[in-house]
DNA sequence: ACTTACATTGCAATCCATTACAACCAAATA
DNA sequence: TATTTGGTTGTAATGGATTGCAATGTAAGT
């Protein structure tokens, strides 16, 4: 382990002055070429390496930003994580990862950590509904300096910028979509309505039937959690029904998997009986035999423009920053699962 | 943007000194119990938070791990970074993630990368099967002061510890359960095989052909890439053959599943006419109604025995460490897409 | 020959926290 | 009373790089 080369090593060698070093190492218009020279060939033969975190603490910029998710091990978020990272590197950032798995205390935790190591910015997906109480959260959006973007999962927070899509064009587009496949009964299973995305499809799915002409029956709206069986046990809840439904528009794809599976076990058949559309896309509904209809949210460009909004930010931080709130337009995929022929 | 509170303001206020200050937020022994409990207090009123990047720089250690994976949206690699942060975060380390698209400049750039950043450690499955040539990745291994783990696609190299799955036995246990099912004629197709990992799953097929009285015909040995697209290509020249396989064993899920789905095409059926086995155990694996048997790798814990090696290894960075190379057991998962009844 | 100006380089402070060593004061001991 | 001792706190260096200001030297201008 031999210690890292310095610029005070590389002065030392040449008589010079860290200083010195350091400018033409930089660049810097005033140093004679000859000395730039020197240096710099020196600095090869040596090994030398800046030391970033030298510079960090010099500067105040330490170009690590926190990426904070529920879980990582997910096709969404992954993928958004990649989009940030492949935004980000190029412009000399790196990006530290964070889990949550919604539990609140993490949040927090981690959104101090992340402060303390002086990350210049953060990205985050809320997972606890109710965060904007908690002292910590409240400290970072005190802290101007440090930028906050939320994505997916946000919080209508004024000055606070977010990436999003549209969840109530998702949700409507789902919906309008069943009916113009004749389905009238559609049923909805919805996740926790605390969060605005699983709120605005649930509200998209009302105006869609609203706008048809549809009375809509709060006995097919169903709240569940993003999961194969809980998706099972709704659709179960559904078919028990005096009148069950001839559709599910289904705010996750894994209930809406779920749904599909019991449904099928019953002998009913999809698309013929019930129409299912799911919500985000996940890799697995096109891999199915019987692929599923669902709503991709466009989660690497989701991440690329996070990670834009966070430069723009960074880039002026002494200006009063206007929140920027963008929303990406999500997109009905169309598969076997809703496509009576 | 006030800017945060330093030990020396907190020491200004109280007309002490930063060292004393320092101490007492350390509790350090030496610190008489008034004046630490006037530090402690008058910390919190002011919102102090230490600078670790100070810290760091004092230190040495940056409490930062840089985790490269060709890339971070695949279950597989996102499931073994959640291992590693679950593992690491409780320790007070943060994780750098970096992706390299299997491109080789990327993956020495992005070692230095997190070098300069000064990360205690690298955690890689390397993308690069040639890598050991490059002085980038010689360097690391010079620089004896961060470790090296290597998980899944590793290099066998003297002095690096790593983490890898039997792949040899999983080859191995899924060709021996495909004749079991009564299969003769069992194709495999294999990914690089430049890479240990597909090297020994490709032997563990042999092997288990040889064990059996089964004689190897190279012409089922077929050379993919892990997609769909490939999966079907090499499918449809597997049924061209005179003689077509019983069944395909696939070192990748996604080529089982476009093998899976050129075969239905055709109107053959599986398993009766041909059985699969995918290798990772894919979400999607599982969720299909057709299921498809596959070799599970543990993602989760390989991320969690990766993190501890790590831990073990910067515990005692001056000490002469032995190299560790950790090999989990893998576990064939069997499914419908095999078991013929 | 003397001043002016410019081109280079050095000095020293700064970012923030830690720590070996020195210094100080008061109480206890000889 | 003189001295040792222990308990506290201060001094200053350290980690590595950057940068405003000062200083030096040299060539050009008058």
């Amino acid at each position: 382990m031999e210690k890292k080369t310095t610029i005070y090593d590389i002065a030392a060698k040449l008589g010079l002055t860290a200083a010195t070093v350091s400018r033409a190492l930089n660049n810097n218009a005033k140093i004679s070429l000859n000395t730039r020279k020197l240096v710099l060939e020196t600095a090869l033969e040596m090994n030398y390496e800046q030391n970033k975190l030298a510079l960090a603490l010099k500067s105040g910029k330490s170009y690590n930003v926190g990426v904070i998710v529920p879980r990582i091990d997910s096709n969404f978020f992954s993928t958004v994580i990649r989009g940030i990272e492949e935004e980000l590197y190029p412009k000399g950032y790196h990006v530290i990862i964070c889990q949550t798995h919604n539990q609140e205390n993490l949040e927090i935790e981690k959104i101090n950590s992340l402060l303390n190591v002086q990350v210049d910015g953060i990205l985050m997906s809320i997972s606890n509904a109710d965060l904007e109480e908690d002292k910590g959260f409240n400290k970072l959006l005190k802290n101007k300096g440090t930028p906050l973007v939320f994505f997916d999962r946000k919080k209508d927070i004024k000055g606070v910028s977010s990436v999003t899509i549209d969840d109530f064009k998702g949700g409507y587009d789902a919906t309008k979509h069943l009916i113009e496949q004749g389905c009238r009964r559609i049923a909805h299973l919805y996740n926790d309505r605390k969060f605005e995305i699983f709120n605005n499809r649930f509200l998209g799915y009302r105006q869609a039937l609203l706008d048809n002409g549809i009375e809509f029956d709060e006995s097919l709206e169903i709240e569940t959690i993003s999961n194969v069986a809980e998706g099972r046990k709704s659709a179960r809840e559904l078919l028990g029904r005096d009148r069950p439904p001839d559709a599910i528009f289904s705010s996750s794809d894994f209930a809406a998997l779920g749904a599909l599976q019991e449904i099928r076990e019953r002998g009913l058949g999809i698309p013929e009986d019930i129409c299912i559309v799911g919500f985000s896309n996940e890799p697995f509904t096109k891999f199915m035999e019987l692929t599923i209809t669902s709503v991709d949210q466009f989660p690497m460009e989701m991440g690329k423009v996070a990670a834009q909004v966070f430069l723009e930010e960074v880039s002026n931080i002494q200006d009063i920053k206007i929140a920027k709130n963008i929303v990406l337009t999500p997109e009905l995929i169309v598969r076997k699962s809703s496509l009576k022929t």
